[in-house]
DNA sequence: AAGATAGTCGTTTTT
DNA sequence: CGACTATCTT
């Protein structure tokens, strides 16, 4: 592909962004105007003309997937592999930053990343060897505390606590909480950004090499970016390298967790004779969707200002669902969704979008009931499941000793009569003595301090983990876990265990394995185990594994940024739920809240329905509702009520009330994923708890939750 | 050291 | 209501 090749397929303004000369650019990309491919284009643009080779580029984004994308279409676009470039997310980039750089940075060559997981544990052992009231403290405050003073850029000792007792305890809870990390060679995921934006700060050699390194800055989904993450680029732009942001203020919808807007909107003024283009030429929705979403966003201020439209019709109207209550709301979606699919829609391009997790429920039930796959995005992932992270934790101890929270996480488990009471005393040693549990642990043996069966069991550990690290030595990564997850007797603990969720955990195990054998080693100066734990931190995998090819979307708001599909149910839209009522006192939270609903109505490609219900239950009582003001700001003409007889509702709300107990006839042939074929032999109970006994013709007859085992009626 | 039971609390989530 | 946790029980 020639220069104009890559310029011939783009609109006015995304060449104008593509083939700008090399100044600071801001993108404002507007939901659908290719954004991702405005990005990749200007990086092929960039080296394709001989402005920059591959190495001086840096191109960071928010999300592996984001990242991978990226290098993936410029791979593509430039017909080459581009290992030099820098692709990646903030924390991965700050992360292979620190371990270049390891000594400049004060870490340990093997430091280990916490995920939020580890750190809350961390908090809470911290709490009581402080002897604080969690109650008073709670350990998430702590963590939401540290996290944000983090991303602020701020250390203990530049906090201002202006002798508010609250806060100075809580400083004074930070600064102990950092010794505990530095002392076992710990980094949370802002420590990343923290210190990768200080040893840059303070080692001008270093600064000086990057900033003669990376002569292109690109970011994605700039709105996004939180103070430490604005400084760190601002530093390495320097005076000399432009800096190329591409994002959309309409849809910033992480203010809650320190993004700062403000970064994006003030971009013009801190980065002198930026260009700014706008993309609004949308590719993806319908003129009606693009019209409503438009409208809602004017309600917004402060705005960068933009208006998306399209060279494409108009398409469908609206519509919008009033239901009298919220099993009705899914009872009307689920009927829909069915119409959908009898047109020929693929399922995966349908989505139902929620505020929050917890309205999932009931639309899984009534798709559960007439068996639509579908597929709840969000909830446990890979790397976070409890076993799989115990099986981290020996790993990590093999790499690093002195790794606390693995040393805590596993010390145990499997049991091996270390007590509580023992593990206390070696925690105390390691306090008085300013050393790590391992070290402790040592300590107290040598000194004959344990009793004689504590000694045993702690000597048995230790011996455990110097004999994992000496057997696997030089094997391959797969190997290695292969032989810990034995030697440790991890998986055989679960094999014995012959519960439904055991037999998980033993598949998790040995997924592990298999991630260990397809894991990729690039060589650095990391192993490959190191590599692979920094991997299994930063990249925590995918949420559950599609059990269907093609399933129904249900997600949150949040999760769905980035993604589109034919048609989107945008569900609950009511005062209190969405917009959330916490989010309701402020200005600044409403406009977000609206942003998210501008980012749902802009998911959509040809049909939008959107619904609310009269009555909800939450929190197990009912509450009357009003509509959400969102929808009293979208312009009548694009909406359509859709009207069903409110008898005929009532009606059949209570027929799925009756047929919850039993969605399921006995003698029907159903499909479970993995126990095969079988025939319903009797049923019980309701809601959630709906089980039913399966008579499968492999393993015999087992009861299931209908709500967990997806169970498909043939 | 696992299992039962009482008590709490209840947006959004990536790295 | 129901998921999660802390504490008590065997």
């Amino acid at each position: 592909m020639d220069i104009s090749d890559l310029l011939n397929n783009l609109n006015e303004p995304q060449r104008e962004a593509v083939a700008a000369p090399p100044v600071h650019q801001l993108v404002i990309a507007g939901a659908g105007s290719g954004k991702t491919r405005v990005l990749a284009h200007r990086i092929a643009y960039l080296v394709r003309t001989g402005e920059v080779s591959p190495q001086g580029i840096l191109a960071v984004t928010f999300t592996n997937k984001a990242a991978r994308s990226m290098r993936d279409r410029i791979e593509t676009m430039l017909d080459m592999p581009v290992r030099q470039m820098w692709v990646g997310t903030f924390h991965g980039i700050a992360h292979r930053l620190l371990r270049s750089h390891w000594q400049e940075a004060g870490l340990p060559q093997t430091f280990q990343i916490l995920d939020s997981d580890d750190q809350h544990r961390i908090i809470k052992r911290l709490l009581k060897q402080m002897e604080l009231d969690e109650a008073r403290w709670p350990p998430k405050q702590i963590q939401w505390f540290i996290n944000g003073q983090k991303d602020e850029g701020r250390r203990p000792d530049h906090v201002d606590h202006h002798n508010a007792p609250f806060e100075e305890q809580m400083v004074r809870i930070y600064a102990a909480y950092e010794e505990v990390c530095k002392r076992s060679g710990l980094v949370d995921f802002a420590e990343l950004l923290l210190r990768a934006h200080e040893i840059l700060l303070h080692n001008k050699n270093l600064l000086d090499h990057y900033q003669r390194r990376f002569q292109h800055i690109l970011v994605d989904e700039f709105q996004d970016t939180n103070t430490i993450q604005y400084a760190w680029l601002r530093l390495l732009a320097g005076d000399n390298n432009p800096l190329f942001a591409v994002g959309d203020d309409d849809q910033s919808i992480y203010g809650w967790r320190g993004a700062k807007i403000e970064n994006i909107q003030r971009f013009t003024k801190d980065f002198p004779n930026t260009r700014t283009v706008r993309l609004e030429q949308n590719y993806r929705s319908t003129g009606t969707i693009l019209s409503a979403a438009n409208a809602l966003i004017e309600n917004n201020s402060d705005r960068l200002g933009k208006n998306l439209w399209t060279d494409g019709s108009d398409g469908e109207l609206i519509l919008l669902y009033e239901a009298f209550n919220d099993l009705e709301e899914a009872r009307y979606i689920v009927n829909s969704i069915k119409n959908c699919i009898d047109k020929g829609i693929p399922r995966n391009e349908i989505a139902v979008l929620y505020r929050s997790n917890a309205q999932s429920r009931v639309i899984e039930e009534g798709l559960l009931r007439s068996a639509i796959p579908y597929k709840v995005y969000g909830g446990m992932r890979f790397f976070e499941r409890q076993e799989v992270k115990h099986a981290l934790a020996y790993l990590r101890l093999i790499s690093n000793r002195n790794d606390d929270a693995s040393f805590e996480r596993v010390v145990n488990t499997p049991t091996r009569g270390v007590g509580e009471k023992t593990v206390q005393m070696i925690r105390e040693q390691a306090r008085a003595y300013n050393i790590t549990l391992w070290q402790a642990a040592q300590q107290l043996l040598d000194d004959k301090q344990f009793t004689a069966r504590a000694g045993n069991a702690i000597q048995a550990f230790m011996y455990l983990i110097e004999e994992m690290a000496v057997e696997t030595k030089d094997m391959p990564l797969h190997d290695i876990t292969e032989a810990m997850l034995k030697t440790s007797t991890l998986i055989a603990s679960y094999e014995k265990d012959k519960s439904e969720k055991a037999r998980m955990r033993v598949e998790n195990l040995a997924e592990l394995v298999t991630a260990a054998r397809q894991f990729e080693h690039e060589e650095d100066e990391l192993s490959e185990l190191d590599s692979f734990l920094a991997h299994a931190a930063l990249e925590a995998g995918e949420g559950q594994a599609s059990e269907y090819e093609d399933p129904v979307q249900l997600m949150t708001l949040h999760t769905a940024k980035g993604l589109e599909f034919e048609h989107v149910y945008l569900t609950g839209l009511e005062e209190g739920l969405f917009p959330h009522r916490m989010s309701m006192d402020e200005p600044g939270r409403l406009d977000e809240e609206r942003r998210l609903c501008y980012v749902g109505i802009t998911r959509a490609k040809q049909q939008l329905t959107i619904s609310y219900a009269n009555v909800r239950r939450l929190h197990g009582n009912e509450q009357y509702t009003q509509p959400s003001r969102f929808i009293s700001e979208l312009p009548k003409e694009y909406v359509q009520e859709v009207r069903i007889k409110r008898q005929a509702a009532v009606a059949s709300t209570m027929q799925i009330e009756t047929a919850s107990s039993n969605g399921f006839q006995l003698g029907s042939r159903v499909a479970h994923v993995k126990f095969g074929e079988g025939t319903v032999t009797s049923s019980e109970g309701d809601g959630a708890h709906a089980r039913v006994q399966v008579n499968f013709d492999d393993i015999g007859s087992k009861w299931l939750v209908i709500a967990y085992a997806k169970l498909q009626i043939l």
